[in-house]
RNA sequence: GCGUUCGUAGCUCAACUGGAUAGAGCGCCUGACUUCGGAUCAGGAGGUUGAGGGUUCAAAUCCUUCCGGGCGCACCA
């Protein structure tokens, strides 16, 4: 439900209609017309290109063919109160009253659906899967918020979703992690000393992981790594993923699935893709050429199975074996794939960090490859966010333990800022996050211009004694609304398109900045009753126009709706 | 070198899968508070959309060649 859709679709109709009298031959043209909002200063509510493109194709004169196409609209279309043409051929058009009460009416009919779709896709979101060796920083953010969004803003258009973490819990970064936690056990238990190695974690939080591991397990032994590993694994990723775990939950993230990487191993799911591949042809015994551009000391060339990659637009093939004969990592997640495509999901979606922006290719071809290109992988890559720290550019590193973490930063900022603040920028262009600023001057953070927007039409609703659940009815014949309440309506009229192009194109950073126009026109309608009592709400308790609460309720709805799909708070006061 | 991504106002960014006079915020300048909650509003200055070429009624957007920044380029994860 969109009032550009079905506007357009009627046009169309009218057009495939009386296609002899606007004497057109050639309409293939027609499903790229668009009906869309037209630049504020026409004063109108819908803009079509209709003339534009039809002109086009029948080699007509672009101006008498829209004039055409208008008379005929006006005739045929009861909402369509007023046509212009302008410009090279594009038609303005104004709704009458009854057509925008008619739509204000389906939007009361819907409320906490309004804006929403009827799809009814399945969808894999993979996102935040940080390594379980410690706790989340800041850099991380990003991506689990921006998981979490575009899930918030996939179901709200009806999809089935799962939101899912992938643990990378298997390899090289785990036995360094579980071998520090042994350490740090034996710190506890033995007061044998630390020594800070190259491959170790120093962080403070591996004491932590250590010293509850041996609050709740008096009879650990940590006599030697060998005997106790998998026992110690175990309890170690059971402590680094609550940490996570709690982390997301402050920031308002729940999973609905962890996937563990060890769980595929064990299961011997590696194998049996490996084999799936190798009957298909996609995987053979070769060797691999040395990485071009950089010369590379302890390149071996040895035969290993290696996956045809390049056959998917891959840039060249790629290893499934390391030198030992043991599986990379690469193939690991191929098997990963290929059970989130045997559970049936139509889209998968990965959330990746730039860092892994090389990645793409060679795991979107593996997608392919498995699904015979039926089930599409579409990567979503988070750009770096930058920190700055007293106006400073402010590095992190993991391995030495300086960071700052999900914790640090929820300790300043509250979530419903850190959430809007991360959204409030495309994905793939890099994001500034001054630490400092952010802590002292909350605000201009424009979360607050939204919720105040919010509060104070809640404070409005309280004078009056009603809530947002009351019905309003509106009286078409003294529908006469200003032009603030214009500007207002095509506003909320376009929210459906937005929460459209948002989903459609993955790009959840378009919702923050429509509520933020949307609360502007708000504020400004707002003040203007300051100036001009002409335009106040309330007189002496009462409301003035009846019909004026009708907009500030919409307002009040898509707000809400919004900040639902961000997944930020909405106090009534504040 | 290859791949990928970005380049728009002084700064940070938008621009609805090619549309009309390219829009916001911050900063700067001028104004509005015994306020229907000023955490706000009104107005002003600020642009050859990195550069050149091409495609067409129409290009910030598509193609191409340069220039510049980020990220990646292991059998790591």
């Amino acid at each position: 439900m969109n009032i550009f859709e079905n506007y357009l679709s009627k046009v169309n109709k009218i057009i495939l209609d009386n296609k002899n009298i606007l004497k057109l031959e050639n309409l293939e043209q027609l499903n790229n017309v668009n009906l869309e909002v037209p630049p504020e200063h026409f004063n109108f509510d819908l803009s079509s290109n209709i003339a534009l493109i039809l002109a086009k194709t029948n080699k007509m004169n672009s101006n008498n063919l829209a004039s055409n196409i208008k008379d005929l609209l006006l005739k045929k279309v009861d909402h369509f109160e007023k046509i212009e043409v302008a410009g090279p051929g594009f038609l303005n058009i104004k709704l009458s009253k009854e057509g925008l009460v008619s739509n204000i009416n389906i939007i009361f009919s819907n409320k906490e659906t309004y804006g929403s779709k009827k799809s009814a896709e399945t969808y894999n979101i993979e996102f935040v899967s940080a390594n379980p060796t410690g706790p989340m920083h800041v850099g991380h953010c990003r991506g689990a918020i921006f998981g979490d969004v575009l899930s918030n803003l996939l179901k709200f258009n009806g999809n089935k979703v799962v939101k899912e973490y992938y643990i990378n819990d298997y390899g090289n970064q785990i036995n360094s992690f579980v071998e520090s936690v042994y350490l740090r056990i034996r710190e506890i238990k033995f007061k044998e000393k630390f020594v800070l190695k190259e491959n170790l974690y120093p962080g403070d939080y591996i004491k932590e992981i250590a010293s509850n591991i041996v609050k709740d397990n008096e009879n650990i032994k940590a006599d030697n790594l060998k005997d106790c590993f998998e026992e110690l694994k175990r309890l170690s990723l059971k402590g680094s993923m609550s940490l996570i775990k709690d982390d997301l939950k402050q920031l308002g993230i729940v999973h609905d699935n962890f996937f563990s990487e060890t769980e595929l191993v064990k299961k011997d799911l590696v194998n049996k893709v490996v084999k799936q591949l190798q009957s298909k042809n996609y995987v053979e015994e070769g060797f691999l050429s040395p990485p071009k551009g950089e010369v590379l000391k302890n390149w071996k060339k040895i035969k290993r199975l290696v996956f045809k990659s390049s056959e998917f637009g891959d840039d060249t093939d790629r290893a499934l074996q390391k030198n030992d004969g043991s599986w990379t990592y690469f193939a690991n997640d191929i098997a990963y794939h290929s059970n989130k495509i045997e559970r049936k999901f139509n889209n998968l979606i990965n959330i990746l960090g730039a860092d892994h922006t090389g990645y793409i290719k060679r795991i979107s071809a593996a997608v392919a490859a498995l699904s015979n290109k039926k089930v599409k992988l579409n990567c979503k890559v988070c750009q770096l966010v930058k920190l700055y720290k007293n106006g400073k550019p402010f590095k992190m590193s993991k391995r030495s333990g300086d960071f700052i973490s999900v914790q640090d930063l929820l300790n300043e900022v509250n979530k419903d800022s850190i959430r809007f603040m991360m959204l409030n920028r495309s994905n793939d262009v890099e994001l500034d996050f001054d630490f400092d600023k952010v802590k002292e001057k909350t605000k201009d953070n424009p979360v607050y211009y939204v919720q105040y927007a919010y509060a104070r039409i809640n404070s409005i609703f309280r004078i009056l004694n009603k809530n947002l659940n009351d019905k309003i009815t509106i009286n078409s014949e003294k529908f006469l609304p200003n032009m603030y309440e214009e500007k207002i309506l095509r506003k909320i009229f376009e929210w459906p398109k937005i929460v459209d192009s948002a989903a459609y194109k993955f790009e959840p950073h378009k919702i923050p900045f429509y509520l933020y126009e949307l609360s502007t026109i708000f504020h400004s309608y707002w003040s203007k009753g300051n100036e001009d009592s002409k335009f106040r709400f309330i007189e002496d308790g009462k409301i003035k126009r009846l019909e004026s609460l009708v907009f500030i309720y919409l307002i009040a709805i898509v707000i809400k709706n919004g900040m639902n799909i961000l997944g930020v708070s909405l106090p009534e006061k504040m």
